[in-house]
DNA sequence: GTCTATAAACGGATAGAC
DNA sequence: GTCTATCCGTTTATAGAC
């Protein structure tokens, strides 16, 4: 269980590109999309403004890679490892607690809780596909326990919701500087969870 | 349980100046306060910029004024009520459900979980003192129920905010057109938290 | 690749007529 | 109270020199 997330990411981390992505992620998730300007992005990685614009098209265009970035990890760190579980309750235990473990590693998926108003339509609505699939594998997931009877009497809907609501708010609120690890708190967070969704063990 | 929440406002509704804060505080939910443009703001209500100008001091006077709204409403129809209830358990199934009902009508309090950035330095002080006062009711409330034995093996204030994103959560993905009423996910979020919260009765 | 300079548009806010 | 017109700062984005 204290086992350590290695992150295979799916991006050159070296290259000044994914540089830029982190900066930017990084202070889109302190200040906002809005409210962080080209010039903060380009000043945080040591450029001019127009230097920053030889490697990325645009900040639309910025944002929506960040938010293709954080999918691509969410599917390879949590989507996909969790398929291959077939306990429904064993797949559930996992998806909470791998996200909650990455929260304060991958910034950038706050931003893809947050963010998606400031898509223009065409990305917005990429961003929102591949979101689903990650709702559904949750949700999913809950209608397999609740048709196992493990799960208590809830709408599976509803609580997927609760559910991704508790978890992406982590990343809002949580410090490295604060007197839990970050493991110990996605540890609580699931133990919440669970206690709250599945039925006592019975017999 | 199914009684209707008579929201008795700190405000008069029907003045010019309610309306405004109104429609701009749905627009803020909606797309940001950043990306809210004045303009936005004062066609909606049927004004020119200029128009709007004449009942309010400026762009960030008139956040501060939706947030402190709706903190008032928080404090009369929640932290007020709450206080008056001396049974811990009954208090946090009170604040639960009545926080969460509110939120379809009440949208402003979207705002007052997501916007604090925007504010300047002596509002942000302003409006963080006074959710510190309602997270403190409902922290106070579960170190309570962690003396009497009720509480789970959880961290008191992980747990707290676990649960205000949980029931802050609400309003983002709540749709009035959906297939549950408002009382019903209300219900469900509530009944989610404390069986997640509290241990089951023994006796 | 990185810079200076600048274009073009938009934002908040105000002056002053009606 | 509401408008038109305008000021001024900031923003995204680009042109073109080095």
């Amino acid at each position: 269980m204290g086992d350590t997330i290695v992150v295979q990411l799916p991006l050159d981390v070296t290259s000044k590109t994914a540089e830029i992505y982190r900066t930017a992620a990084s202070l889109i998730v302190t200040k906002g999309f809005n409210a962080t300007s080209m010039n903060d992005i380009a000043a945080a990685v040591g450029l001019t403004k127009a230097g920053l614009y030889h490697y990325i098209r645009g900040k639309q265009d910025l944002l929506f890679s960040i938010m293709q970035f954080a999918m691509d990890v969410v599917d390879c760190q949590v989507l996909e490892p969790a398929s291959q579980i077939v306990d429904a309750e064993q797949r559930l235990r996992f998806i909470l607690t791998r996200h909650a473990g990455m929260t304060d590693q991958v910034k950038a998926i706050t931003i893809l809780a947050e963010e998606v108003a400031a898509l223009n339509e065409r990305d917005r609505e990429t961003i929102i596909a591949r979101k689903r699939q990650y709702f559904d594998c949750v949700r999913n997931t809950l209608q397999e326990l609740s048709a196992e009877g493990k799960l208590r009497d809830l709408d599976v809907s509803v609580a997927t919701l609760n559910l991704f609501a508790m978890v992406l708010g982590l990343a809002r609120w949580y410090r490295p500087d604060g007197k839990l690890s970050a493991e110990a708190i996605a540890e609580q967070t699931a133990k919440l969870l669970l206690e709250g969704l599945l039925r006592p063990a019975s017999p």
